[in-house]
DNA sequence: ATAAAAAATGAATAACCATTCATTCGGTTG
DNA sequence: CAACCGAATGAATGGTTATTCATTTTTTAT
């Protein structure tokens, strides 16, 4: 209801292009959150940013473009976040698993703002062949680094009966879905709770590396 | 692109109420697939269902109340169909577990345009109170009665370490992210082998009735 | 067969919203 | 300081779309 600019003093017109778009971007992740992606107006984006109506013509041409850019930014956010984990030579492969996983259940990636905002664009992406090659392209991205990094941790442990291809579909899967819990019953599973499943998982695979603790989330 | 009557035979005036509602609702379910929920006008919806204009007003009163029939009828459509299975007295725990199962990777249930539907409101949640809560009210009914399921195996097959709650959160979650895998990449996953991940789960936590089978799915 | 009721129609209406562009603003340069 | 230029503004425009309702069509009751 209340319009509020995120912050009126990092609004000069000096501001390289590259800033005004990821402002206008970060206005449309908040309007999609609060009034989903078909409610979302241009009207709506802009009185966000606390910007002017053309604005958003000015730096993205059209609405749909605007759309498409905020899809890449937050699947970029994603990717980029997990490949780094992936290329740290200090890791080791249990770790990067380790740190995969904090990752996925971290407050950046869990923000239910963001969250609302991936589940807009999969449920359109049957729709529009833009979204979802968008999205296939991520997918397949993570998919290959971490089938690596289960590969490499079955032949370090010496695990006979593991099929890293499966365990990434799984686990992959099984976050997917942990966050539309954490989207749709946000009195239910917390984000810890949920990244504690996701391990438990991960137990069952790889039951040296990843004990299975005792702590049951817990349902209301 | 083509607008076609579903059955221009199955349009009387006398139909019951009831019937001409679900033509629509069907209609509707079509549309979100095709265009998406925010490409969704009242003109897409009457012509797929091969009727006039000002008929969704006199069925369902507003736009949005015809959404709501949508998801509601979706919902039931999935809820009563694990109902009949959880009430069906012929079947074993370990039978209605595996029936559950298939329930979610049948033709009914993983078909596209539906799971569109899904991940359309689910994205909408967050801004709609009313689709909350009929979400929120269907996944606490099956997460209840899958509970019971999994505990009664669990005493069934004097299994100690299991944790019935945890297992029908991290079950859930992971069908829930078949799906999208099925939505978003339908090259990849086909829905039998989307059941087979999920019975390779189950079949970490009761070894015994749910033996892994050696079937990766494969990724293109 | 006829009248009354119910269902459906679709042109007209009114609201909404993305986009445009003439104008204003602010920073930079010489 | 003056002239310039890119950035930003927001009222005006035009296209789209949900909703209405007077009229037509069909069914049901008498």
């Amino acid at each position: 209801m209340e319009a509020v600019k995120t912050k009126s003093s990092d609004t000069p017109r000096s501001m390289p292009k590259q800033a005004r778009r990821k402002q206008l971007i970060e206005a449309t992740i908040k309007c999609i959150a609060e009034k989903g992606l078909s409610g979302t107006t241009m009207a709506d984006v802009t009185q966000q940013a606390g910007l002017s109506m053309g604005i958003v013509n000015l730096h993205f041409e059209t609405k749909e473009k605007l759309l498409i850019e905020t899809l890449r930014f937050i699947s970029t956010e994603y990717t980029s976040g997990l490949t780094k984990i992936f290329n740290n030579e200090k890791l080791s492969t249990e770790e990067k698993i380790t740190s995969h996983v904090s990752f996925d259940f971290s407050r950046k990636i869990t923000d239910r703002n963001k969250l609302a905002v991936w589940f807009a664009f999969w449920g359109e992406t049957k729709s529009r062949p833009t979204y979802l090659s968008i999205c296939a392209d991520y997918i397949n991205e993570i998919a290959t680094n971490l089938t690596k990094l289960f590969a490499e941790l079955k032949d370090e442990g010496n695990y006979t009966s593991i099929d890293p291809e499966l365990v990434c579909v799984c686990y992959t899967a099984l976050s997917d879905g942990l966050w539309l819990d954490l989207l749709v019953t946000p009195r239910g599973l917390k984000p810890d709770q949920a990244q504690r499943v996701a391990m438990h998982y991960l137990g069952t695979q790889f039951y040296n590396h990843f004990s299975a603790e005792k702590s049951s989330p817990r349902r209301n």
